[in-house]
DNA sequence: GCGGCCATGAAAGAAGCTTTCATATATTGG
DNA sequence: CCAATATATGAAAGCTTCTTTCATGGCCGC
């Protein structure tokens, strides 16, 4: 019971073990522990104790768009009609039906929700806006920022 | 030779250990193998070949934002003061440099550019975007959007 | 059909995983 | 300051998994 009140601060060890694991989410136990010097029993308890905590929340593949026909990338600025918790709760649990949408975030400031979309061409995001986009419910306008340069995409996070 | 040029098609079972190893990227391969109904000797082969071709890119432990201090998620939207190529190639140089940004995308719109950031609260955001990102090279102008709330972040790639 | 080309699964030695256990280190309470 | 408790550690070992080798079978072009 107290490790689950526990803020359970991670050492030097942990933070290694993070961060190699961000880059390659496919060491194996033995080559994690040889890199971070500690014994296999050791890292093995470690890694697993920063999955039970949270700290790892998933390990993903991460496929190439392109090679899966989601090549095209779309940012999608969002104005509802209203701004009324419901009105927002409800575009929300109808957002992430879709499962184009890679991002979904209530901002602050001429938008009400920003998207962040993947889809196999232009083409495909017209079909998807005039069909699905602008059929979400509550929605007033939204603003298409067709991505032309993907300079950096999903860098693993530093810390 | 022939390999590099081929498209190499995925046939269904391929399709099955992308999903699965972008679902849980620690599978192992005797697990990846059962449950795709395959011999671990062809399994082990066939996922190799999804690394070797590129349609693994990465596999990546995603770690928990909050638990590491970089809570907070914003996203700004950049304009520059030329639309030179000269102009995009020096500030996209920079702003890859700069370990809190996760996106960075050229869009066609009102920006030139999209940011995502993460970083610890909103007076670290305030203090980064003082000192680094109107410092940027050919900023003319920003325009953030603080993130009330991650609806959808980062969700697998559907295909 | 015939020959070349892959893809496949069985098998097996090598490697790695994960638990147990005894010891060492840190923390707490007196 | 010491004792008692809790926690972390590495060696060891049995067990699983990995990854290569090899022989077989299907598929395509000729």
């Amino acid at each position: 019971m107290k490790a689950s009140f526990m803020a359970a601060r991670l050492d030097r060890t942990d933070l290694k073990i993070l961060r190699l694991l961000q880059n390659n989410g496919r060491l194996s136990n033995a080559e994690l522990a040889e890199t971070v010097a500690i014994s296999p029993a050791t890292c093995h308890r470690r890694t697993q104790r920063l999955f039970e905590d949270g700290f790892i929340a998933a390990v993903r593949a991460m496929i190439a768009p392109k090679k899966v026909a989601k090549g095209t990338l779309v940012m999608v600025g969002v104005v509802l009609d209203r701004s009324t918790p419901e009105s927002f709760a409800i575009f929300e649990q109808a957002v992430a039906k879709l499962k184009f949408v890679l991002d979904c975030h209530l901002v602050a400031g001429d938008f009400d929700y920003f998207l962040k979309i993947r889809v196999g061409d232009m083409e495909d995001f017209n079909r998807i806006h005039g069909e699905q986009l602008i059929a979400l419910p509550g929605v007033r306008q939204t603003r298409t920022f067709f991505v032309m340069k993907e300079v950096v995409d999903n860098a693993p996070l530093e810390f």
